[in-house]
Order: structure tokens, then C-alpha cells, then sequence
DNA sequence: ACATAACTGGACTGCGTGGTCCAATCGGGC
DNA sequence: GCCCGATTGGACCACGCAGTCCAGTTATGT
């Protein structure tokens, strides 16, 4: 019942309604986030939604690709520049400014809905696990690359560093979002730094 | 309007109410959780509820301090008792076996309700960051009592470590929760000991 | 120009929700 | 036994919610 646009027209009517159900349930969570309020906000009408999506679970399903499109994707170029412990810093500087800037309100999106619909919505889950999947296959291609310039131990485990660093990166957002803190997320960030950086190659002996 | 119970009756009814209210909570969320799901579970009426609580934030306010005293206090006695590297993996095990026993279904009660609350309700939000505090407070304990063994650095800022470490936690409950693979918990935490044991005092260098 | 499909507006519905109300019951003190 | 506040049951309400429906409009292809 629920089909893709066939023309222009249905295209940006699907994207602003897409876009402003993003929006709001980055705001609010996406329980909380109402038809109306979407449709509101998108000025667009319950015809037009229902055109389009099966029901609400499909929306949210459609507000988590938009996010993955855009929190994931949009730091892969930042990850895919970085090739020493300067540009991961200058990375991580920007996270910190990013959610200073917001006065830490938002967090992560994949993150926050993570939290909220792992336990409800099962197609939902998967779709955050492949967003936080292809996430940490990005941290990995970054880590594979200080590892192949000498920064990190040959014998690093670059996968389940990415899964730490990912894991440190969201809880730091997650605790600087409660308590309205950016410094939490510094620290967080510092550690996952400083750990990556006790993995460089001991300098006393020599690669053979 | 809200009352503190005056009987002993009384105490054990508001007690039923919060404790079913927090599993529910638990497993679905706040928003998601309804007043009538919490009276069946509680085999309690309308009245019994609006007797002890305002509304429903007051009664999820409730669920924030239950599950404060559960897990924080909880992990409180775990924490105390920690007093080497062997103690601390001890801990992670623990976690990381609880996570599996639910089949990572719950994560952090704690991290989810701050994921869902943070942004839409103001003294929940003041809540949780203080149960994070507290819970901090009892991390950075544990590591101020490594660091007076000597397993760690005297210059180590160990209320940053404490902030740090969990976040690695609450990280890693998410990525696992998501995934529903108690690897990527193992992952983190594997992340959080390494870092803490990169920080112990030089080998080579003797204390003055 | 016409047929046909894509799209749109918005009234409508049924239901679950948080919250109110009041009469009934309980139980300890006197 | 009697009183009085603490407690309880559950009917009730107003409303916001997700979802339905259909008549109307706009674009497309030929």
C-alpha cells in the first residue's frame, strides 16, 4: 500500500515530511513525537503521510535512515581525513564543539533512539545496529590507516577498537546530554584517545 | 496533594506501585509505559496511585530513585570492594555476564531513561545526572584506592577517569543492547581497563 | 485533448490515555 | 463501640492519538 514517489513532487513531499518527523524526534524522542506535530511542522496532510508510509513504525524507520544518512555519512568524510593522532584530536574537538554549540541537547540521534527502541521496535534495532555497524566500519578504515603509518601496534585488534571508541564516543554524548556538560564528553574522549595512544608501537625495540 | 504514606499499609502499596512501574519502565520505556499497565502489574487502582504521586512524572521520578538505590547502590558494594587490576576485571566480568543472562535486553535502566528523559523532563534529567554523579563519585573511590596501592599514576586526575570509564560502560550497554551482542560490552570494557592500566607509574622510572 | 495515475485536503472514527471524583472501607486510638 | 483520617475501588471524563476514507486536484503519457 505504502509506495515510493513516482514523481518529483511526491519525492519532496516524502523528504520535508521525513525531515521534520527527524527533527522533532531528535527533539523529543520519537514515543513522544505525534502525527500531527509531523505533519504540522512538514505542512503536509495525513493523506500525504499515509501515501507513503504504512503506519508510524515505518516513519520512525524512515527517520533513522535519514539520520544514518546524515550523523554517519556526514562524519565519514571527517573520519576518511584523518590519518594522525592530530587530525583524531582536531576530530574529537569538533564533537565537543559540536555539542557545546548545542548546549548538549541533542546527543547522538542514532544514539538516543537506540536507547529508546531497542526493546519495542525489532526492525528498528536492526536498522540502528547496521548504522552503528557501518559507524564502526569507518572508526576501523581510520584506526587500519594510523596502524599502517606506525602510529598503533601492528597486532591491534582495529575492530574492536572502532567498537570501543564508538562505545566511549556515546557514552560520553549520553552523560554530557544528562547533565548538560560538555566536559564529560571531553573526558570520555580523552580516554578513548589516550587509550589508542598506549597501543603505539613500544619505542624501545625496533620493527624487525 | 501527594502524600507520604502514614501506614505501614500504605508504604507497601506505594512500594508496589514504583517497583511495577520500574519493570515496566524498564523493558518499554517511560513514554511507552501507560498508568493502567502499572495498576494491573501492581494490582493497585487509580485512586491508590494519585494517592502517592501527583502525576505521572512524579511517579517516574519515583522509578528514577528506585532504580537508583537498585543499581547504583547496587554496584556500590561490587565497587567497594575492588582494590586491584584482578578486582576490576572481576567487576567487568560481572557486567558483562549479566548482559548475557538477559540476552542484553535492558541495558542500564539509568543510561535508557536519561537517553529518553533527558530533553523533555527538566527534573528528571536532574535526577539522573546526579545518580550519575553518585555513581561517578563511587568510581573515582575505587580508583583513588589503585592509585594509593600504586597501580596507577599520583598525578592521574581520577575524577576525569571515573567520568570516563563510565561513559565506556554506558557505551558499550548500548552498542550492546542494540546489537544484542554482549561482545561489544566486552569490547568497551576491555577499552576502559586497558586505558586505566596504561596509566600505571613507569617501570623504569622509581618514585623519589 | 483525453485518460489515467499520482497526489492532496481534511473530515471523521474508535480507542487508549492521563487525570478527576466520590462513596465505601479499613484500622488504630479513645 | 465509635470516630476520623488514611486508604481503596472503579466509574467517569475530556482529549489527543494513530489510522481511515473519499472526493478533489494535479501531473503524465499518448
Amino acid at each position: 500500500m505504502p509506495e515510493e514517489p513516482k514523481t518529483e513532487r511526491g519525492r519532496r513531499t516524502r523528504e520535508r515530511i521525513v525531515a521534520a518527523a527527524a527533527g522533532l524526534v531528535e527533539r523529543q524522542g520519537a514515543e513522544a513525537t505525534s502525527l500531527d506535530q509531523v505533519l504540522a511542522e512538514a505542512r503536509a496532510s495525513k493523506s500525504q503521510l499515509y501515501h507513503y508510509f504504512a503506519d508510524k513504525h515505518a516513519l520512525i524507520r524512515a527517520v533513522i535512515a535519514w539520520q544514518t544518512a546524515t550523523v554517519v555519512d556526514g562524519t565519514a568524510e571527517q573520519l576518511a581525513g584523518i590519518d594522525s593522532w592530530d587530525g583524531l584530536d582536531a576530530w574529537f574537538d569538533t564533537l565537543v564543539a559540536h555539542q557545546q554549540a548545542l548546549d548538549c541537547r541533542v546527543g547522538c540521534p542514532i544514539g538516543s533512539l537506540a536507547a529508546e527502541l531497542a526493546d519495542t521496535d525489532e526492525a528498528a534495532r536492526q536498522d540502528l545496529a547496521r548504522s552503528f555497524d557501518t559507524w564502526a566500519a569507518q572508526l576501523r578504515a581510520m584506526l587500519d590507516r594510523l596502524r599502517d603509518r606506525g602510529l598503533i601496534r601492528p597486532d591491534a585488534d582495529t575492530a574492536a577498537l572502532a567498537q570501543s571508541t564508538l562505545a566511549t564516543v556515546q557514552g560520553g554524548l549520553l552523560l554530557a546530554k544528562t547533565s548538560r556538560d560538555p566536559q564529560r564528553l571531553r573526558a570520555a574522549l580523552t580516554a578513548a584517545g589516550g587509550y589508542l595512544r598506549s597501543l603505539a608501537p613500544l619505542p624501545g625495540r625496533a620493527a624487525p
